[in-house]
RNA sequence: GGGCUCGUAGCUCAGUUGGUUAGAGCGCUACGUUGACAUCGUAGAGGUCACAGAUUCGAGUUCUGUCGAGCCCACCA
């Protein structure tokens, strides 16, 4: 039955289509494989996208490369499960929504409220993550949509409360007074990793607290001396060696100050005056020594960047302004002694760019250093550093697993709350002296919730068992259901920025509530970079919507673009022409199906049999990629796996098998199980289109199609049927070569003789072949000698020799038979020093030897030739 | 200050334990194409693999140093 596929492949035209046939075939639910019970399973969780904005290309690089993954293991055997879900991103969306109220309805969320402002979330929420799933579903993903998860759904929610009770009853939460990262603009604290360090032109004054003092001091940031209840100095520090340990009292700008002088290594002797004034409450190494030394520590600043009441005139001032007035005052009371330009690194809030004021706050935290008795009396810190140690989690590339370590080591406790609305409230209620810490809200009258919410990453750590069932499916200490099928899971694949954010969250919740690793591996792909090598962002407006490639170039162009020229942990540059070009390979797959299935009579495949070189040739070759391509998919190579497939299927298959196949004739057999096979290796790469193009000749559906086995009776003869077939694509070229290098006019019929010795069996066979493919010879002779005619031009190709027998322009002949002679002079020269080197040719492995003495023969016999037609010219 | 990555063709990038003539795509040049495919074909030009040194019979690949680009962490009182 011939088929008859249409001359291009137009994705936007089947896409849609194509995914519906997914969906309702079902297989994206491992549930519905047919599959025994013990079948392996392998897992990857889908790194939940925040829904704060639509998906750029970096999320669809992430998809392609999951569903690469999951498509092959599907295909494998596996029972796979790829399992969607959205981040509620708390501090990110409700910035969006908040700046999105004041643009559109000109309101802050405090004079809406916390309820109505809540509602407007959620709305916000809803429209976004109908955009994401759309636009997930675009790309071709196999996610299980049964599924679908959202951190902040009622079972992420209830997840989260048990596992706040679990850890608070554990004493692994807990509440404390600590200097946190406060930003004045967004109301909230910020952990360590949310924090930007940008570079700013600042004044450091050098001034004494008063005119009495016996000790100056440079600071940034005079007004935060308020609150100053000692100085530091070097214990090595000849200058103040004296002072340490004293008790001084000082009256800064009118306000009194106990001044204590301590020592700490810490204090660089050379900056400014090598004395530190010490402000434990608005600075972080400060409040280290504060806690070191037990210091007084005195708060200067409020919430809202203000200085607090009980500092006089200055209270109420907000610090910059504070700052100024200080100033003035030093410099009226003249004790102040330099003013000086410098460059430092101010904190910023990582969202709204507010400048960061570290402040003693009441916070819960996750302790990392508690030991916790079912752990082996280890801390999560421990745990976590030991899975990476000993490769229970592997890092692809390795060297994020030192990163990984690095940070895990410096890891203080984890910083949980946030003074935010959205979120997963802290399930923490009070009344009267009392606290009470449920999953369930308490029914008794009075009791109210904690106004803070959690760190988006205390949701999102959970991921890997949340949406898993977890903690139905735990109980006492025994998995059950999806999490006991599931969980671990295999690979996390997500972006190496959010390692330490989210990786090492994952690792340590995990072992908090299941005593197990969430993962086995972590692939860390690197980001997309727009054509100049920037990073994506919103705000530089430099994004691109995978929609927008998808409908131009359609989604298996768009995967395969973000699969190919890409390594693990390094970045990639977006750019159109790569996408063109994969349109470009998608649409030659399809003509090659195209021309494949409307010349065979019968597509199903019954009996392959190898007749000729060729055949034994491509057999050989596709029995090599097999194997080749499963190799590179199970070690994370995608990139070499595509560039392989694409090798194969254009530059052998294409340009020499289906050539053969019109000359040589009864191939159907061998074309449509070739066919067959590359359709399933490419599947993971390019789903759409080869799922396409099966779908024309089978009723099956390719998604669950099995994973190729190599054919072993090809396995026969390897060398041979290799150099032999390689040595026709050198003549075939040489003839052409030759017509093109000569100027004949391309009608021109012409003869042709080929010298050969050993080769001369397989050239016999192949004659005809030879003849007729892609050329256009007048008749072609072997032999073993021949005298050469006048009007003729030689050429040597792996050994042989050919000559084309015609009208010859002799002056172009001969200058380029004399570049030709020097070219062979060079290398001749170079190949003899190699082989006189002694060390060489004792200490060389024999093979690589004898590979460069059969070189240097090969040019000595080119050589002669060349010059005996020299001079025949 | 500590750490990491990168530097290979005009551009974007591959190149697995050191081994035959360092590859691909795009771009460029020439020629070609009415039947699988112009989203095509054939061929060509283009490389001191950043630089210097070391190890080795042999280095794009290993080591040291230098220069350049970028990133991460810490911190500048």
């Amino acid at each position: 039955m011939k088929k008859d596929l249409e001359k291009n492949y137009n994705p936007s035209k089947n896409e849609e289509e194509i995914y519906e046939k997914w969906e309702k075939s079902g297989f994206f639910n491992p549930d519905n494989l047919d599959l025994d019970e013990n079948t392996d399973t392998y897992t990857i969780v889908l790194p939940p996208p925040n829904i704060t904005a639509k998906l750029h290309l970096g999320h669809a690089s992430t998809i392609a490369i999951e569903d690469l993954i999951i498509r092959y293991k599907r295909m494998s055997g596996y029972r796979a499960l790829w399992l969607p879900g959205t981040d509620h991103a708390s501090i990110a969306t409700q910035n969006v929504v908040e700046k999105k109220l004041l643009k559109e309805k000109g309101i802050t969320r405090h004079e809406l409220g916390r309820e109505k402002f809540l509602e407007e979330v959620w709305q916000f929420l809803r429209e976004t993550q109908d955009t994401i799933l759309y636009q997930i579903k675009k790309t071709g993903a196999s996610l299980d949509w049964s599924r679908l998860a959202f951190t902040l759904d009622e079972k992420r929610q209830k997840a989260v409360r048990h596992m706040f009770k679990e850890m608070y009853d554990e004493g692994i939460i807990y509440q404390g007074e600590r200097l946190v990262n406060w930003c004045p603009r967004c109301n909230s604290t910020l952990a360590d990793d949310e924090i930007d360090h940008k570079e700013q032109n600042a004044k450091i004054y050098t001034f004494k607290y008063d005119k009495d003092f016996p000790i100056s001091i440079s600071t940034t940031r005079p007004e935060t001396k308020l609150g100053d209840s000692a100085i530091a100095v070097n214990p090595k520090d000849e200058r103040y060696k004296k002072y340490i340990g004293q008790e001084l009292k000082a009256n800064f700008c009118g306000i009194d100050l106990n001044i204590k002088v301590i020592e700490d290594y810490n204090v660089d002797m050379t900056f400014g005056t090598g004395a530190l004034g010490v402000t434990p409450a608005h600075s972080a190494v400060d409040w280290q020594m504060a806690e070191n030394n037990d210091l007084e520590i005195r708060k200067v600043i409020d919430e809202n960047a203000n200085i607090l009441p009980g500092f006089k005139d200055f209270s109420g001032l907000h610090v910059l302004e504070a700052r100024k007035k200080i100033i003035e005052r030093l410099k009226e009371e003249n004790i102040l002694e330099k003013e000086e330009d410098l460059v430092n690194n101010l904190s910023t809030c990582y969202r709204c760019s507010a400048s960061i004021e570290p402040l003693p706050s009441k916070q819960w935290f996750v302790s990392v250093d508690k030991k916790i008795e079912r752990l082996g009396n280890k801390s999560l810190k421990e745990k976590t550093l030991e899975a990476s140690k000993d490769l229970s989690i592997e890092f692809i590339p390795t060297r994020f697993k030192k990163r990984f370590e690095d940070w895990m080591e410096n890891l203080h406790d984890w910083c949980i709350s946030r003074q935010i609305w959205f979120g997963h409230q802290i399930p923490v209620w009070y009344k009267d002296d009392k606290v009470l810490v449920s999953e369930e809200e308490p029914q008794e009258e009075g009791w109210v919730q904690d106004l803070d919410t959690l760190d988006t990453w205390f949701s999102s750590g959970m991921w890997t068992f949340s949406t898993l069932g977890w903690p139905d499916n735990y109980i006492n200490n025994e998995k059950s259901g999806d999490l006991k099928k599931f969980h671990p899971t295999q690979v996390l694949e997500t972006g190496y920025e959010i390692i330490t954010l989210w990786v090492s969250r994952m690792v340590m919740m995990s072992f908090f509530s299941l005593g197990e690793i969430p993962f086995e591996k972590v692939y860390l792909h690197g980001m997309i970079l727009d054509k100049d090598g920037k990073k994506m962002s919103k705000s530089k407006g430099n994004g691109v919507d995978p929609i927008d490639t998808i409908s131009s170039y359609g989604a298996d162009a768009t995967r395969l673009s973000l699969l190919m020229g890409s390594t693990p942990g390094n970045d990639v540059r977006f750019s159109e022409d790569k996408i063109e070009a994969k349109r470009n390979f998608v649409n030659k797959l399809w003509n090659i199906s195209r021309y494949i299935l409307s010349n065979i009579d019968n597509e199903k495949e019954s009996n392959i049999k190898e007749q000729t070189l060729a055949d034994k040739w491509i057999l050989l070759s596709l029995n090599e990629l097999i194997t080749s391509i499963t190799n590179r998919l199970d070690s994370f190579e995608f990139s070499l796996a595509a560039e392989e497939l694409t090798d194969f299927t254009w530059n052998k298959l294409a340009d020499w098998y289906l050539e053969v196949s019109k000359i040589e004739e009864n191939k159907d057999d061998i074309l449509i199980y070739i066919l067959k096979n590359i359709l399933i290796l490419w599947h993971p790469f390019i789903p759409f289109v080869t799922e396409k193009i099966w779908e024309s000749f089978n009723d099956s559906v390719l998604m669950v199609e099995k994973w190729p086995q190599i054919d072993e009776k090809i396995e026969i003869d390897k060398k041979n049927i290799k150099e032999d077939f390689n040595l026709i694509i050198d003549i075939v070229v040489a003839i052409r070569n030759l017509r093109t290098k000569n100027k004949i006019e391309p009608n021109l019929k012409i003869d042709a003789v080929i010298i050969a010795r050993d080769k001369k069996k397989i050239l016999e066979e192949s004659k005809d072949l030879i003849t007729n493919l892609k050329t256009n010879l007048k008749s072609l002779k072997i032999e073993e000698d021949v005298k050469l005619p006048e009007n003729s031009v030689v050429d040597v190709v792996s050994g042989v020799e050919l000559c084309l027998i015609f009208e010859v322009d002799s002056k172009k002949e001969v200058e380029r038979l004399k570049k030709e002679v020097e070219r062979l002079e060079k290398l001749i020269k170079v190949q003899k020093g190699k082989l006189d080197n002694k060390n060489f040719v004792e200490k060389a492995p024999e093979k690589i030897v004898n590979i460069e003495k059969e070189k240097l023969d090969n040019y000595l016999v080119e050589l002669d030739k060349i010059n005996k037609n020299l001079k025949e010219i």
